[in-house]
RNA sequence: GCCCCCAUCGUCUAGCGGCCCAGGACGUGGCCCUCUCAAGGCCAAAACACGAGUUCGAAACUCGUUGGGGGCACCA
């Protein structure tokens, strides 16, 4: 048994959760869980200014929808709390002062205007964009007096200048660089607030953090962070970087901007959309669980108590993956398919009611098994059988005319039909089929132009679920009563 | 511009020196099944980026080239 894992996710609430912060919180939740460890979330608000209405609440519900419970956290609280970085601020503050007690950081006065000439001037000379080091020539003793005399500074990191930093990244072995191409990065800004650099890893430590599971962007700030942990005097945790979604070009990074486009065709990057377009937790956590990642060599639809047993850091991949949107659909009607018809109706009630269609459960119940197997997302299924819900249905004329046959045969064929199911009390009899391909061949059809009719008559629909399945459940009336319909459509044609 | 990372079918991947003239999945094409549409079954096309090494042997190891991605904020 490995060593119970303590990971964390910890989004900023600066937008809604998209599949690669759930792919990150996946892996991150699939490590605790199989390890019996602890998955916390950890909201890294320190920057006010950027904060999203709705984000953080729409973080913890798509987080919960998703199934990735977390153990630590808002609205849990925990041995760890706060765990908003908001509430953090003089945690943040105090490590940084110690930081400068240790000769590993220092107070710095300069100016943001002074800053962007100097990287101006920097990229015109075609030089890194890098702090100069002004205010880390400053004795502790005219540092200190005029950060006592309340003068604004922020806190840098003092990068050595010679030698070179090296991590080990879980999935690319050890990187090195060289530390002249390190910057002094700040850690506290003016106003007092911590930056990611400084503030992740204080709480990753305090929080006891054993495998930081994080995007690849972070990949070249490893060795700052690395060094954070070493000024301290504080045991790594292991790294780990996941590769970035790339656009299903797989040219350039998914962005939010591909958003609005994929939302036109039944698609998105967001959690939120995903649930609304009618893709099932179970078929989005298989689909991004896979992506950029392989977990067994024969087999690919997994549950998430699968996914739990099976994971392993190992069988993630470094390098990018582009999203393929038409896999996501596949693993969703997957899914859709091995639900029991009752959680399927479950799931595809609140569809219905968004088309202003009043489905009661348990007549959804007896469609489900119908629908199933033709859906790709619990959308479909309104689509599908919407027509059990309404009233009438009003076919297309040319719907009602039988595939090379004139109004007047396609009438009569559905007179004769209607004579048939007149005489059957239960449309569920399976003597009814029997009877109507008797039908078909006695009037020269072939089954297929006789049950057309009838489906259009039925459903309103060409495409629809099975013709015999779907009458019994219409019941005998209705039938009866969309046949005689069509046959006077048909008549006046 | 500088730094870092990555590189097997269109896409996601298996492969951790001989089992590979490279396996699976999605997608694509064909056939079967069939009352429509699906689902399902069978079959097919489809890849080791390139060049040098190392080795008896390289998709696997090393270096280079090319290509792709990420990063270089008082954002995360």
């Amino acid at each position: 048994m490995p060593q119970p894992a303590r990971v964390r996710f910890a989004p900023s609430p600066t937008g809604f959760l998209h599949i690669g912060g759930a792919r990150t919180a996946l892996y991150n939740f699939l490590l605790a869980r199989q390890t019996g460890g602890q998955f916390l979330l950890r909201i890294e608000d320190t920057d006010q200014k950027r904060l999203v209405p709705g984000a953080l609440e729409n973080l913890l519900a798509s987080l919960r929808w998703l199934g990735l419970q977390w153990d630590e956290g808002p609205e849990l609280g925990g041995p760890n709390a706060p765990y908003l970085q908001s509430q953090r601020k003089e945690i943040y503050r105090a490590h940084a002062d110690e930081l400068i007690a240790r000769g590993s950081a220092y107070p710095c006065f300069c100016t943001p205007a002074r800053l962007t000439e100097l990287r101006t001037r920097q990229q015109q000379r075609k030089e890194p964009p890098r702090y100069d080091g002004l205010c880390r020539r400053l004795t502790p003793a005219e540092a200190e007096a005029r950060r006592l005399a309340g003068e604004p500074h922020v806190v840098r990191f003092k990068m050595p200048h010679e030698g070179a930093t090296s991590a080990v990244d879980v999935l690319r072995g050890e990187i090195t660089v060289q530390n002249k191409d390190l910057d002094d990065s700040i850690l506290l800004k003016t106003d007092g607030w911590a930056l990611y650099h400084l503030a992740a890893m204080v709480d990753d430590h305090l929080m006891e953090i054993t495998h930081v599971i994080r995007s690849s962007e972070w990949l070249p700030s490893l060795p700052l962070h690395a060094m954070i942990h070493r000024a301290f005097g504080w045991d790594e945790p292991l790294w780990c970087h996941l590769s970035v979604f790339l656009k299903p070009s797989g040219k350039g990074k998914m962005s939010k901007r591909e958003g609005a486009e994929l939302m036109k065709e039944g698609h998105s990057v967001f959690v939120h959309d995903l649930r609304e377009l009618g893709y099932t937790p179970e078929g989005v956590v298989n689909w991004i669980a896979l992506m950029g990642a392989s977990f067994d060599e024969r087999q690919d639809v997994f549950s998430l108590q699968e996914l739990v047993e099976r994971f392993s850091l190992d069988h993630l991949t470094p390098a990018p993956a582009a999203v393929n949107f038409s896999k996501a659909d596949h693993f969703n009607g997957v899914h859709l398919r091995r639900l029991a018809p009752e959680e399927l109706a479950r799931r595809m009630r609140p569809f219905f009611e968004k088309a202003g269609l009043a489905a009661e459960e348990d007549l959804l119940g007896r469609i489900a098994p119908l629908v199933q197997e033709r859906m790709v997302t619990l959308e479909d299924g309104v689509e599908m059988a919407g027509f059990f819900f309404r009233e009438q249905v009003i076919p297309a004329g040319s719907d009602l005319v039988g595939k090379g046959m004139t109004p007047q045969a396609s009438a009569d064929a559905v007179h004769a039909a209607s004579e048939i199911l007149a005489r059957h009390p239960d449309l569920a009899d399976p003597a009814l089929e029997v009877e109507l391909r008797a039908l078909a061949e006695r009037l020269g059809l072939k089954p297929g132009q006789l049950f057309g009719i009838l489906r259009a008559a039925v459903t309103g629909q060409t495409v629809s679920p099975p013709l015999f399945g779907s009458m019994a459940i219409i019941g005998r009336a209705k039938v009866l009563a969309r046949l005689a319909a069509a046959e006077s459509t048909l008549r006046a044609m």
